[in-house]
DNA sequence: GATTTTTACTCAGCAATTGAGTATTCACTT
DNA sequence: AAGTGAATACTCAATTGCTGAGTAAAAATC
């Protein structure tokens, strides 16, 4: 973010660059700059135009960097949140030319390595049926690990600055 | 289901048997409920009792026989819907004791296969970030491809029956 | 006989999402 | 030069879903 936007901008920004993984539509963008301006978050000054309608410009506010910070600085609890939130997280990182990528992954494995004991150990095991279901988490966490190992190799050839 | 139940009853039966797969609020299964009777696939009658609060009774329709018949023998169209709905499926499948089971698992593979060809082929993978995305996808669909194998087996241990 | 758990359900209210609508400008065509 | 379609830029009403809080009695346990 840094600079200033429209709505419109952040739509594209969103939409274009996490395209098949987020679908996000254009109230929606809206919606969520409202909810962060209420929030404070972002706070929005209206650009007025001689005879053109009036646009919106959101910036980030102090508040609103310091959660953003946050965020993309922490992994995600839950495995579920890897296929949307975690890339959302890797494409910021991205676009915006920010460090910190690797720090994130490696939190994200230790998260992940935990949830997997957890699913692991605790079975008791009750019926086939739970093992089944539990053999479900196991293994996709598995994958999302080999693939966390990717995502480190990624970081290092696309060279990781500032 | 077959037999009527009592909104309670199916609450238990869902949070119960889906515990850790899926979390189904008391609210949220009278809703559903409340859903299914508006749009005809469940009736309900109340029970009236000397001296006690009335309570309400559940019965599936033909039309919603007909619908969960439909629903329980096609596989997920989203990858993103094995987790939840698809284990619902199989949960339903053992705890009915239905038969259908590998005829499910087979579709499943099937349409799997097929999103992970599409996922594949027309990549014209433009960046590398992109080819990251999509190992995300290929790395989770293959690890879902091989659990599947996991159900076939179960299945046929587990002595499917009519 | 007192407390906790289980059975059984309702409802108001909030948040999120969606679709539909509005209006202007720019690029491109014919 | 007029017309068309896509891109820019946004608003709003409505529905839907979801959640928490509340109610109340019976059964089990202490």
């Amino acid at each position: 973010m840094k600079r200033p936007m429209h709505g419109y901008d952040v739509h594209k920004f969103l939409s274009s660059g996490l395209k098949g993984v987020w679908y996000v539509g254009m109230s929606n963008t809206y919606g969520m700059l409202k909810k962060l301006e209420s929030d404070g978050h972002v706070s929005s000054v209206i650009e007025m135009q001689t005879n053109r309608p009036a646009r919106r410009v959101f910036s980030i506010t102090k508040k609103g960097t310091s959660l953003f910070e946050d965020w993309i600085s922490k992994p995600v609890s839950n495995i579920r949140d890897l296929r949307v939130e975690f890339i959302a997280k890797l494409y910021f990182l991205k676009d915006l030319n920010l460090s910190g990528g690797e720090r994130l992954v490696e939190g994200q494995k230790v998260v992940c390595q935990k949830i997997l004991e957890s699913t692991h150990l605790p079975t008791a095991e009750r019926s086939e049926f739970n093992r089944l279901l539990s053999d479900f988490r196991t293994c996709q966490i598995r994958s999302i690990l080999s693939w966390l190992e990717d995502c480190l190799k990624f970081l290092e050839t696309s060279g990781n600055n500032a």
